[in-house]
DNA sequence: AAAAAATAAATTGCGCACAATTAAACATTA
DNA sequence: TAATGTTTAATTGTGCGCAATTTATTTTTT
């Protein structure tokens, strides 16, 4: 049988084990060095790995809509962009209708990119071990937990 | 009725949006800024309020104790513990029946912070909306995963 | 006991994350 | 239209996280 709620025993409460948020901190840390091998292979890190998602599926996203779907601001994104474009993965430039924003845009060299990265997400999948319907299960907890924090 | 298994449909595989990782990559940095405000007001980080959860309830361990617990190395600890040092919360020393090691202990400073963070645990809780049944469910879910990439 | 292997921290270097500030362009309002 | 406010990136500064290397100590093997 599931155990019945916890009683909240007020001693254990700052234990590490008893943390809501010390598994996932662990977690995302330990996926992330999951995916090193794969990514390393094509020079990637993994949040460049996430912009290039986002650019294989769009081919040109503002700074600011980037930052929107991966939660991050430009102070992480504009070096990291950086230094995808110095790798000629992407190209930076104002839009002229509005010069407050940069679009980046996909160019060749990230596009080539997708070809080598499309049998990563099978690999990691059973990496971790987690069957389609415990991944969607999951993934959908994850993103009403996301949607309060947010 | 739940979803059936998504079908692997091939074209998908690389959206964002299906993505093992990203979700957990979120959620984790939103959890750490979540618990911002609380840990701001003590003076702490959040893998430093780690760091006191464990000593909290040790008051003395091994660097190596510690990074085996937080899944962290020297290269993270050496530098963070240095500066929890400066802060009077801890100290470090070698041990004598082995040089190679060095203890962190708990000092005055730290146990003082454990009464201003006891309450952290429950308005985090309250934060994610989430009861302790869902919580436990999930705990265990995510220590499942961690098992398997450790 | 001397040499080799293993262990524990520290160090170095790089790339995020993020708060806070700055600068430029655009929008709104008086 | 001039002044004010808003939006978008870039910049600055701090603190992780981690791979790779180095240093010191201990253990194991010859």
């Amino acid at each position: 049988m599931a155990n019945s709620p916890t009683p909240p025993a007020p001693d254990d409460l700052l234990k590490l084990g008893n943390q809501l948020c010390f598994p996932f901190y662990a977690v995302s840390r330990q996926l992330t060095k999951a995916y090193q091998p794969y990514l390393q292979a094509l020079g990637l890190t993994y949040p460049q790995y996430l912009v290039l998602l986002l650019l294989w599926e769009h081919e040109r996203l503002t700074v600011k809509e980037l930052g929107e779907r991966l939660l991050l601001d430009s102070g992480t994104l504009t070096p990291l962009l950086k230094r995808m474009e110095q790798q000629q993965w992407l190209s930076r430039r104002r839009d002229p209708r509005d010069e407050r924003s940069v679009v980046i845009s996909l160019l060749p060299g990230g596009r080539a990119l997708e070809a080598q990265a499309c049998h990563i997400p099978a690999q990691m999948l059973a990496k971790v071990g987690l069957t389609l319907t415990e991944l969607d299960a999951l993934r959908t907890q994850l993103t009403h937990i996301l949607t309060r924090l947010t």
